[in-house]
RNA sequence: GCCCGGAUGGUGAAAUUGGUAGACACGAAGGACUUAAAAUCCUUUGGACUUAUACUCCGUGCCGGUUCGAGUCCGGCUCCGGGCACCA
């Protein structure tokens, strides 16, 4: 064939696809005597609009690894499949009346025809779909490992609820207070639901994170979703009651600081206590009334605190035998911790907005302190005062200059025998010469650290802050001393401005406390006071005191808390796996026996949920009816569905043993083939799929049928490909660009190499249909030079860049830097179209290295060069060392860091030569003006001069 | 608010341990071939100064530091993207 061109037209891409397909080329061999890579893609939901461009980026990324490893000598398995249970087909069911089955088997065709057109060369025998009864028999037979476990169980409970949907949602599966499938906001309801205690592993999924070589922010999500924290649990009593208030709080150390207590409105104590509570008419209606906001209204960001005070009713602080107040509010979640909290109004910003809206009493247990603590400290008593404008709403300053400190506010010391608002009308007078200033309020004893400047020494300073307003402009005669005139400007700026401008930590906090009224609650930092037998201590030292002390006088323990909840695992719907249970009146809930696997989907004539909370199975009574596997009395089976995530957290293990009927997975081939060594998709999963899976693959691992506990070792997430807008794909936009186009206009290969062109892998991108002429370019090049009569002896500059483009597209495909391992490519082949000298073997190393990217291009090149078996059995090319290696470099010379000349020189030349050439040169002599301080030599880099 | 990333020409982006900033590609301008167009090939392409592809100066979000030398390291910001968020 004459082109590339002609042999795109002539469909010699599919020509090749089929020729792969038959000769099974990309099956994976299970205990070979190679080494082995497991490279596995997340698995597709198969939707009826099909594929575009940035779906099978991470497709093209792992099938360029699996054919280098192949190259390389590898026993690669490398497999496809489809998460085809789900809410879209049983949508497009319940509108058309297409069995779902059937929808889910044309979307799979659509699928599998876009993805097999791009050439990728999964290992199609171990193809896998969720939604097939030899495979799910083993999703329920997962599941009644679980149940068998304890880890499943039967609960009713408040779950987030989509109305459209119609069906309950995981936590995960909420964002920002909207199901995540479908955008619409979710209720709360109470339902029955199966339940899966993810929590029982949450300390080893944590722990687990640590050793796993994933990206940073999937790694930082899941710790963050896990959520663990330390802290106590305290128990404070009611007053005149047996009862007590059981709060977890990761700050015992502020225990003194506690000055009422919030139960969550669904705390089971409210109802116990219902007779003592004086104003219950009261409370019940904001029970009501908070029961039927949804998440999403409860967390409105600048919400105002609500809350009511259960009257009749006090707790008492089991520290100092103080009886405070009893509320409850929406801000405190049922669900996390005891559901119930200490509030400690002086440091938690949303206690203090509490107080201050109810008027509760606010008590400092934590000093603030700031700057970093010196050798040799004087110790000072001193005040820091802010002067307000009420007029002009502006904030006195006074400015220092960068070299001590900026902006500041006024600040003295304390003299004789005055007090501290004398001492700081005193000093504003002095540095200011405002003379009638009225006092507002006064802050907490503050600790400051800091070099006085204009002495030279180290202080250690109590500070008391104080605000004032100015009542007029009346200035003293004479304020400044001589020794500070002139050491500063006063300023007036806006409260906005002051807060950027000031920047020293004491002078910043004291004037955002008194011009917007924020809160020490950097609470990390600072020294105890009002706390009894913690005064004086640092916060890290006064929560192990104060532990100590609750454990030993029994109200409290140490605790740990987890954000993570039970996963949510029924669904009310149609379309997924049927949960293997039974209820039967005399033997409870008993498992469907193991050998009746699978339990299939009756055919239904309805899908539309019922929105009951039932699934539209629990109508089907020929299905649900049955007998008890135990008893053999009558029984009705479950009638919830599994979630789409149960078909997903487990189907890597199943490529390795598609058709087995025995077990999920032989033993010994799960031992050759795992861990999967790269596990590529979206990072849309980071607490989805990923955290399921590893929950899954460690239950498994308990019950001895995994033979390790984390299943993907490395994980890398490929980044979005945006529309040519800059803008996220999608239909809505109109900026869709589908891959059949591309395959059309440019060819398979094309298209592969630009998306791996486009920039790093892990990047977020946009598409440009005009920027992929530059590789379509390339391989025409290709096939031009490839047609070229070859050259008998090799052109040396073509020898030397072939072997170092070997040797850095092999290590760019191992870290996947794709699109330099392309770049370099092209500078090879732009130089073998200058030189026109080419050898058959250098051509044939090119078309190897180039295969992974481009492999039908390859292939046909390959047989059109007379091999009659394909390029894919062929070896990687070595690169020789020797020839990698430059005998003459061009080196830069600098002088004073600036570079005045560069030489050509050998590349193993010695110190003495390359400084004797470097001082020889006529540029760098211009600069010369003697003898140079230091000449520093880097060998085989460069040489650089100190004058 | 907290946690992760990121910021380099007109554009997508390169730059092993600090060592010639802008590889490669797109686009643009000019030229060759052609009746013409497409395709292809050649030249130029960060900015300023300049007859000059010479010399010099400036230049990797901003300010400062370390160093003979900083896109890269350190401190302090700004902006953008993503995740989490009343989790006590």
């Amino acid at each position: 064939m004459a082109t590339y061109r002609e042999f795109l037209a002539a469909g010699g891409e599919k020509k090749w696809q089929d020729q792969w397909l038959n000769t099974k080329i990309d099956r994976a061999e299970d205990f070979s005597t190679k080494p082995k890579k497991y490279v596995l893609d997340m698995f597709p939901y198969p939707s009826g609009a099909g594929l575009h461009v940035g779906h099978p980026e991470g497709y093209m990324a792992t099938d360029i690894y699996s054919r280098y490893w192949r190259l390389k000598g590898f026993n690669v398995l490398h497999p496809m499949g489809w998460d085809a249970f789900g809410l879209p087909a049983e949508n497009y069911a319940i509108k058309t009346g297409t069995q779902p089955s059937i929808t889910t088997a044309e979307n799979v065709a659509t699928f599998k025809r876009q993805i097999q057109a791009l050439g990728f060369s999964y290992d199609w025998d171990r193809e896998v779909n969720t939604t097939d009864p030899k495979y799910f028999k083993w999703t329920q037979w997962i599941f009644l490992q679980l149940f068998k476990k304890g880890l499943a169980y039967e609960a009713t409970v408040a779950i987030n609820w989509c109305p459209s949907c119609k069906t309950g949602l995981a936590n995960e599966e909420v964002k920002d207070g909207k199901c995540d499938r479908c955008g619409t906001e979710v209720e709360r309801r109470d339902m029955r639901q199966w339940m899966l205690k993810i929590t029982a592993y949450a300390d080893r999924l944590l722990e687990g994170v640590d050793k796993l070589n994933w990206p940073e922010s999937i790694k930082a999500s899941q710790r963050n979703w896990i959520g663990r924290s330390e802290g106590a649990e305290v128990d404070f009593k009611i007053k005149d009651s047996e009862e007590k208030i059981t709060v977890y709080t990761t700050r015992p150390d502020t225990l003194f600081g506690a000055t009422y207590m919030v139960l969550a409105p669904e705390h089971k104590l409210v109802q116990e206590l219902k007779d003592k509570i004086s104003n219950f008419s009261e409370v019940e209606k904001y029970i009501i009334d908070s029961k039927n906001k949804s998440d999403l209204e409860r967390t409105e960001l600048n919400k105002d605190k609500t809350g009511v005070e259960l009257k009749g009713i006090k707790a008492v602080n089991p520290v100092n035998d103080t009886e405070i107040p009893i509320w409850i509010s929406d801000y405190v979640l049922a669900t996390y911790g005891t559901g119930a909290i200490m509030a400690v109004p002086a440091h938690d910003d949303r206690d203090y907005e509490f107080a201050k809206k109810f008027n509760i009493p606010i008590i400092t247990v934590i000093e603030p302190e700031f700057g970093e603590v010196r050798e040799n400290e004087e110790f000072r008593k001193r005040i820091v005062a802010m002067v307000f404008n009420p007029k002009t709403n502006e904030v006195l300053t006074l400015d220092w200059g960068q070299k001590y400190g900026g902006h500041l506010l006024i600040g003295g010391g304390i003299e004789g025998e005055e007090n501290v608002i004398e001492a700081a009308k005193r000093e504003i007078a002095e540095e200011t010469g405002y003379k009638n200033v009225k006092f507002i309020e006064q802050s907490e004893t503050c600790h400051h650290h800091y070099i006085a400047h204009n002495k030279g020494v180290n202080r250690s300073c109590d500070i008391v802050g104080l605000s004032f307003e100015l009542e007029n402009n009346e200035q003293v005669a004479t304020n400044l001393s001589i020794a500070e005139q002139g050491k500063f400007e006063v300023k007036w700026l806006n409260k906005n401005e002051a807060v950027n401008l000031v920047k020293d930590p004491l002078h910043n906090y004291l004037l955002q406390k008194f011009a917007f009224g924020v809160a020490y609650t950097d609470v990390d930092r600072g020294r105890m006071v009002n706390s009894g037998f913690l005064d004086g201590l640092i916060p890290d030292e006064a929560i192990k005191k104060m532990t100590a002390w609750l454990e030993e006088k029994g109200v409290g323990k140490k605790a740990i808390n987890f954000k993570l909840r039970d996963w949510v695992f029924s669904r009310q719907r149609y379309w997924g796996e049927p949960i293997p249970l039974v209820h039967c009146d005399k033997c409870g809930i008993v498992p469907v026996d193991e050998k009746d696997l699978p339990l299939t989907l009756p055919e239904v004539d309805k899908y539309e949920p019922t929105g009951t909370g039932e699934s539209p199975l629990a109508t089907i009574d020929a299905w649900v009816n049955t007998t008890c596997p135990k008893c053999g009395g009558p029984a009705k089976r479950e009638t919830n569905t599994m979630p789409q995530w149960a078909g997903s957290s487990w189907y890597w293990l199943r490529y390795i043993d598609p058709n087995n009927d025995e077990v999920f997975a032989d033993q010994a081939k799960l031992k050759y083939w795992l861990p999967v060594d790269l596990y590529l998709g979206g990072a849309e999963h980071a607490v989805l799929h990923l955290l399921y899976a590893r929950f899954w693959n460690m239950v498994l691992f308990d019950i001895g049928v995994m033979p390790f506990e984390e299943p993907f070792t490395k994980l890398v997430n490929q980044g979005l490909i945006l529309g040519e807008d800059g803008e996220k794909m999608s239909k809505s936009r109109g900026n869709v660009v589908n891959p059949d186009d591309i395959i059309k206009d440019f060819g398979a290969d094309t298209f592969r190499m630009y998306e791996m062109f486009m920039g790093p892998l892990e990047d977020m991108k946009p598409w440009s249909t005009k920027n992929i002429l530059g590789v379509n370019r390339f391989l025409n090049k290709v096939w031009d030079i490839s047609q070229q009569p070859m050259a008998a002896a090799e052109n040396i500059d073509v020898e030397v860049l072939l072997h170092k483009t070997i040797k850095k597209v092999s290590s760019d495909i191992e870290t996947m830097g794709y699109n330099t391992a392309i770049s370099t490519m092209m500078v090879l082949v732009n130089k073998m179209q200058e030189v026109k000298v080419v050898t058959a073997k250098q051509i044939a190393s090119l078309l190897i290295i180039l295969a992974p990217f481009a492999p039908h291009l390859t292939e046909e090149l390959w047989s059109n060069l007379g091999h009659t078996t394909s390029i894919f059995k062929e070896t990687w090319p070595e690169y020789d060392p020797a020839k990698v290696i430059d005998a003459e470099i061009e080196m830069p010379v600098q002088v004073n860091g600036k570079v005045r000349a560069k030489l050509i020189l050998p590349a193993d030349i010695n110190e003495a030569d390359a400084k004797a050439a470097a001082l020889g040169d006529e540029n760098v002599k211009k600069y010369l003006t003697g003898e140079p301080k230091k000449v520093i030599f880097i060998k085989g880099k460069l040489i650089s001069i100190v004058i």
